[in-house]
RNA sequence: GGGCAAGUAGCCAAGUGGCCAACGGCAACAGACUGUAAAUCUGUCCUCUUCGGAGUUCGGUGGUUCGAAUCCAUCCUUGCCCA
């Protein structure tokens, strides 16, 4: 299977621009993604286009990441309805190390192959471009009314909002990006998420009107969720691909509680099992739902792949401990088992007045799983909290020291995935 | 600089003197049902609350009025048109 094959039959590709797949086909062909520096780490929505390097790569063709140091100063008006606000240097500085070190995981940098991944920061050759050199040279190849027809444009002149001359002029900066990438690094393919798609004919178009080269894009579809929600959030933010900012735990949690649909859809766009195997798993899953096969090697695989072998065996004990024990009493944990569950929040309370006693609705909101009694009451009234396994049933329920595991800690449940670990002190 | 239109809760959006903490939709949270799914149904959804209420909101400020998201003045922001 080529790279073709493979990368529509996982449901990669969205659009193509034409001779794209004769280019590949014929030569070790240099291919690019740009990511933004938009936050200190990418999230998974990053994911699909890191894939596309990987794929790229293994298919020996010549990967290279591109860094939007330059780019990120100004902001990309696709998808966006508003003006975006602008980050300060210290902030683009901190967010380029941080993608920075997330992409090196993923690639081969191996000097000694002949497709070594690269990695670039658009800054390196932005930041020596004058204004009046770039009106002249490049400005003056692409027109206002191209420039216009795209729809992260259309969008903004016909919204009410408007567009700022710095956001219409973004595109032209990414395509002299893949201009400069073309000229060189070689680089004749551009690939990203369809929302990209505008940006990245600019390039082309660019490169052909400045050198009269030729070059190639594609683009895959938004991943989207089965219930037409967005994806890659949850009730607690963005699922990030940095540990410090969504545990293993979390990130394993995420994929888990995939539904059926989108568990069959994304395991065949994040995961390198072949087409056999995924084919398998399905009919495996269908003779037992209840078993969510297919989630749970999504979620294997991916944290695997995200955060090490380590990290996924940390994140299955604890989903263990928290989900498939739900009928052992919880005293049989232990003191380590306790300290060991990720991904919950642990918060201290006061152990005097533990053996006072006080009322739930005060406790939750003393020791912070609630911002207030008020919400802690509705939430209590509704069935959403249980202590120690035990839903609380009764409003004036009263918490005292005879409630502590191990002589120390109460696990309070929020609704049924959220952990809170109170340790009096 | 001139003319016109708009600014309401996380988002969209109704309301044009009291019945307004403000219709409705989306998103979100919780419950039931389940498989830690999906779909469906129910509750919550400005803040605090001893659940009786209390307090602060409708771009900002000032005013009219017993009473304003609603009327007036002024300023700010945005869009469209003209110069």
């Amino acid at each position: 299977m080529n790279l073709f094959e493979e990368l529509r039959w996982r449901g990669m590709i969205q659009d193509i621009m034409p001779g794209t797949e004769d280019q590949l086909n014929r030569e070790m062909t240099t291919g690019y993604v740009g990511f933004d520096p938009t936050a200190e780490s990418l999230h998974i929505g990053s994911l699909v286009p890191i894939l596309l390097l990987v794929h790229l790569q293994r298919a020996g063709h010549k990967p290279i990441a591109l860094i939007g140091g330059a780019t990120g100063m100004v902001g990309d008006p696709s998808g966006k309805s508003e003006e975006r606000s602008l980050l300060d240097e210290a902030t683009l500085e901190k967010n380029i190390r941080g993608v920075r070190a997330q992409l090196e995981k993923f690639l081969d940098f191996s000097p000694e192959k002949p497709n070594a991944a690269e990695l670039v920061n658009n800054y390196d050759w932005f930041k020596q471009i004058g204004f009046i050199e770039f009106l002249r040279d490049t400005g003056k190849h692409i027109t206002v009314n191209y420039m216009m027809a795209k729809d992260s444009v259309k969008n903004r002149l016909e919204g009410e909002t408007g567009i700022s001359y710095t956001e219409f002029a973004y595109q032209l900066m990414q395509g002299y990006d893949f201009y400069w990438l073309y000229t060189h690094k070689n680089c004749k393919l551009q690939m990203g998420g369809s929302d990209q798609w505008g940006n990245m004919t600019t390039g082309t178009e660019l490169i052909r009107r400045k050198s009269g080269g030729q070059a190639f894009v594609f683009t895959t579809p938004l991943v989207t969720k089965a219930d037409g929600g967005k994806f890659g959030k949850t009730e607690s933010g963005n699922i990030w691909l940095s540990a410090e900012k969504t545990s293993p735990y979390q990130f394993y949690q995420f994929w888990l509680n995939a539904s059926d649909d989108d568990a069959r859809r994304w395991i065949q766009l994040f995961t390198f099992l072949d087409q056999p195997t995924i084919q398998q798993l399905e009919q495996d899953h269908v003779k037992d739902p209840s078993q969510r096969i297919v989630q749970k090697k999504l979620a294997g695989c991916l944290t695997e792949y995200v955060h090490g072998a380590e990290a996924l065996e940390t994140a299955r004990l604890t989903t263990d401990k928290l989900f498939a024990q739900q009928t052992t009493p919880i005293e049989t944990l232990s003191r380590a088992d306790l300290l060991a569950i990720e991904g919950v929040v642990t918060c201290t309370a006061d152990r005097s007045q533990l053996e006072q006693g006080i009322d739930v609705v005060s406790f939750l909101a003393l020791v912070g799983v609630l911002p207030s009694k008020g919400e802690a009451r509705k939430l209590v009234q509704a069935g959403g909290i249980s202590i120690n396994r035990r839903k609380i049933e009764e409003i004036d329920f009263r918490i005292d020291a005879s409630l502590l595991l191990q002589g120390e800690f109460i696990l309070i449940q929020r609704g049924k995935k959220t952990y809170y670990l109170v340790q009096a002190r």
